[in-house]
DNA sequence: TGACGACATGTCAGATATGACATACAGTAC
DNA sequence: GTACTGTATGTCATATCTGACATGTCGTCA
């Protein structure tokens, strides 16, 4: 368990939101959690590198730019599928998007 | 995703296979449907492969049977959310997922 | 200093997804 | 035939998610 510090933007509100455990997360918690800060880290990165702002990125997707700013502090109240239609709104093909989920974060 | 899209996706029925060639969907939601579809189905092997039935699994994911059909349907009442959350359930695991997004479907 | 651009954060009305229920259908066994 | 198991499908109340808005922070530039 070595998140630092997107985890720690995360514990606060999941634990509030989960509100039957508290000792800690469990497996199952702490595996979604993960996989959608790699997403979320997925679509600031891919975003970035297209050169578009926060505000670009929210008209693509027809949202706003406080909800992708949510999606890329993988916020609570963020969807997987949110994050993962807007890869896919950012051309992220399948293997792309697999890689997303299974490469390791930087520590 | 748009409501009177999904709405007209909906009445069409676009669970069925290679929906994109009948009916006039864009790269990315057709790109969002596959990706479903394969989830869906991964999702019925690795419960069949434990040798579970709807009913059991609807009992560790603390939903309905109903909702499980659903989920393997492919219906668009359900988001990648829940698929994914219900395949960490499974066990499944991060390269396992990855594998399941990429694995090109049977026709 | 002030103004601007990019991003973060809190809130909330309205939209959507969810579990639960009823019911139907296909097999299988008796 | 009945009974049972497993799965599919339609509906609905409500729990959750979403876009939009307001506002704040931080850095930069003149």
């Amino acid at each position: 368990m070595r998140k630092e510090k997107k985890k720690r933007l995360e514990a606060r509100g999941w634990k509030i939101g989960a509100a039957k455990d508290f000792l800690g997360l469990s497996e199952e918690e702490s595996a979604y959690i993960e996989l959608k800060i790699r997403l979320a880290a997925g679509l600031r990165e891919r975003r970035q590198v297209k050169g578009l702002s926060q505000v670009d990125l929210a008209a693509k997707l027809q949202s706003s730019q406080s909800r992708v700013a949510k999606m890329e502090a993988g916020d609570p109240s963020v969807s997987l599928d949110l994050l993962i239609r807007s890869l896919i709104t950012l051309g992220t093909s399948d293997r792309e998007l697999s890689k997303i989920i299974t490469t390791p974060r930087a520590a």
